[in-house]
DNA sequence: ACAAAAGTGTTGTGCGTACACCCATGC
DNA sequence: GCATGGGTGTACGCACAACACTTTTGT
């Protein structure tokens, strides 16, 4: 189909996937050994090349299935890395993107199959080539869009407590919150429905368990209602003059 | 230097400038009349091809300096497009780029020689390929940053009059905002620095003149001050599933 | 009975919002 | 002298932040 444009150079364009999950009261990144050179086991990113005939979008969620064996992922595009030595095997631009996954059993099993391990971002070892700035700038994404948007939900299983909601946000922005505070704030949006279950795993007492009202919350969006969830989206980072946003 | 990943597809990646400047207290676009097949004649963004031996942001500054020559703008990355029929003149992974600047008249005049032209966007026309989508992400990323970041003064003079400074965010944020109120929380940040002198082209009065203190701004930057502008930072689009940030 | 986590209301205050009049100047 | 846009202060209400005790149940 190349019928112009024929004396511009072409280039390998690689998609990388920074993928969230949260367990054990603790944000993780799913990374991976490398298998093959350069780098050949060091840390990295799960990544892949894209295909003449796939989009971005496709090809980044070809890769996070080909690790996780998951599809209809919240997943987004971060940015373009494209500093001309950033992968030492080639000249290559990455386009990176996030994606927020409910850790299972299952997940975990495939993905220690493949070498994957998570890891939480507080232990976070040295990656490759500019991967650590990517995992940075999903973070800063990520604080920010939690403010913008309900995305915590794309983190925890269908049914969830609330004190597991608050970890998730704590963890997020950093930050310890009020409880009767953040259960107020919450409750208040009717985005959350109360079950009659309780979850008994952390506490005697046991927790109630709530699930996330999707449709109320798309029915929301069409009205063009606001989510706006008052949290710390993320400090401006000291020297941070990089043209990326 | 590709000693690696010699099996895999290699693309065209183009870059693409929305550029945003002030004028007559409408926010506008540089926009031009394609020069070349496929769609000569249509309207466009500015854009080029990536070369081998420049990064990105590289290749964008290049480009936004073939049309303007500008150099040191502000320029952010956008977002990648790579719809695999994007360019129907060829498979093309298109990276974009937003900048601010300050238009004046040799700016307005060299833009001229290269036929394009500053279009208010109250009335662009339609856009080749999928720029018009790359223009609505880059309004909606101008309003976000807008309210995380002082970025205004990137479109005005260095000299300019809170009159013209209420005036460009009313145009960003598309709401009328009080005059008291706006002109207390900018003069409020301690960010502004009066002048002495007036400027009488809008006004018998005249309207005093203030600079940004850039030194000032930095400096909070380094303590991890937030600059906090409270407006209107962006409705949630309806229908608005897309992958992409 | 005690330890550990879940659940629940109230009060003060600071910030955002709403609002109306005088001033300076050119024509 | 009048029309045009520039410049200024206050009062109210709401939303956020701070804060402590009771409940349940497993051991």
């Amino acid at each position: 189909m190349t019928r112009y444009y024929k004396e511009y150079d072409h280039h390998l364009v690689a998609l990388d996937c920074i993928i969230f999950g949260f367990d054990e009261g603790e944000l993780k990144l799913l990374l991976l050994k490398r298998k093959f050179e350069p780098a050949k086991g060091e840390w990295s990113l799960m990544g892949g090349f894209l295909g003449k005939s796939e989009s971005l979008d496709e090809a980044a969620c070809r890769i996070l299935n080909q690790l996780t064996g998951l599809s209809n992922i919240y997943m987004k595009q971060l940015s373009a890395f494209g500093d001309v030595d950033r992968d030492p095997g080639a000249r290559t631009i990455s386009v990176a993107y996030y994606a927020l996954i409910k850790i299972d059993e299952n997940d975990r099993l495939r993905a220690e199959a493949h070498g994957a391990e998570w890891i939480s971002i507080k232990r976070l070892p040295p990656l490759i080539f500019d991967h650590s700035l990517m995992v940075e700038k999903a973070l800063e994404a990520l604080r920010r869009r939690t403010s913008r948007e309900p995305i915590g939900f794309e983190l925890l299983p269908v049914k969830f407590t609330l004190p597991q909601l608050q970890s998730l946000y704590e963890c997020i922005c950093r930050e310890q919150l009020d409880k009767r505070n953040f259960r107020k704030q919450i409750l208040e949006t009717g985005l959350l429905v109360k079950l009659e279950e309780k979850d008994k795993e952390s506490s005697k007492k046991g927790a109630f368990l709530y699930k996330f009202d999707h449709k109320k919350y798309n029915s929301y969006v069409e009205k063009g209602f606001l989510f706006q969830l008052k949290v710390k989206s993320g400090h401006i980072i000291k020297g941070n003059n990089s043209i990326l946003d």
